[in-house]
DNA sequence: AATTTATTCAACCGCTGAAAT
DNA sequence: AATTTCAGCGGTTGAATAAAT
């Protein structure tokens, strides 16, 4: 049976006034001029002035959640995914609160794929929860690895220095003892790797290592570029994630008429 | 090829808190 | 201060579709 069909059998049915069930292409138009003529807000109007037999409820929701030029589609990225998983960690069931983190994302569809990727699987230890927890475990040990690796990075630093300005002040006795001779002495270059790339960066009178030291919140999407390639390792047949823009899952007859996406 | 089962997601409902009257 | 209206939120439902048998 066709969706159009199904609306004449409960859905599409008029109660106490007001339209139920999918929207069509004619009243996301209706809803859309609407908008367009007079902001968000104001739902119960919008029958009245839309000429919509809708009632504010849904009219927002419709908006909201598929109308909204903003919104991205296509598939929910690893990415999103990994911010949805620490953030519901985090607050719960507050997917308003979540969607806030994930623009172009409504709080509908991240509560439907939550439920229908991580709900019910949450009992076997071989899910997609699973692996993407397996992959957030990865990426703090991983992460701990790193500052580690640079705190001792710094310490080595610190000595060589120290030793340096050892060097240094020795050179300058043995140079005010020759009282400026020809300097036929022997002086360490410094390390000349160009600041762009190199990991270093010239400050002062030295050149310091720049690794980023991870901020839990800030660098999450900046070094995910790097990230995303890590944690996927282990994300086996679920093919490319070339799809973040415009690429819906499957026909979505409702929109067919809508000027977005 | 037909049927059953599982998954997805659009849309609804009820509730709550804020704003307006 | 009390009541009403509105907007927003989270939970749930049910039809469409995909996958399995």
């Amino acid at each position: 049976m066709s969706l159009w069909g199904v609306m004449g059998a409960g859905w599409g049915i008029v109660e106490e006034g007001w339209r139920k069930g999918p929207w069509t292409a004619e009243e996301d138009r209706l809803l859309i001029d609407y908008v367009r003529l007079h902001g968000e807000g104001r739902w119960n109007s919008v029958a009245r002035l839309a000429g919509l037999k809708r009632n504010g409820k849904s009219c927002r929701l419709r908006w909201v959640n598929y109308l909204r030029p903003d919104l991205k589609r296509g598939q929910i990225t690893p990415h999103e995914e990994t911010i949805i998983l620490e953030l519901h960690a985090k607050w719960g069931n507050r997917w308003s609160t979540i969607a806030r983190s994930l623009p172009g994302r409504t709080d509908n569809e991240i509560k439907n794929y939550w439920r229908t990727h991580f709900k019910k699987k949450t009992k076997s230890p071989t899910n997609n929860a699973e692996k993407t927890k397996n992959r957030i475990l990865k990426r703090q040990q991983f992460q701990q690895q790193r500052q580690m690796e640079y705190q001792q990075e710094q310490q080595l630093l610190q000595l060589n220095q120290i030793d340096m300005k050892k060097i240094m002040s020795l050179l300058e006795d043995e140079n005010n003892h020759n009282n400026g001779d020809s300097g036929a002495f022997y002086v360490p270059h410094p390390i000349t790797h160009s600041s762009t790339g190199s990991g270093y960066e010239s400050k002062g009178n030295g050149l310091f290592p720049v690794v980023p030291v991870p901020l839990p919140e800030a660098n999450v999407h900046e070094e995910y570029g790097i990230w995303e390639g890590l944690w996927n390792l282990d994300l086996e047949g679920q093919g490319s994630f070339n799809d973040g823009a415009c690429v819906p899952r499957k026909p979505c007859f409702q929109n067919l008429g809508v000027p977005f996406c």
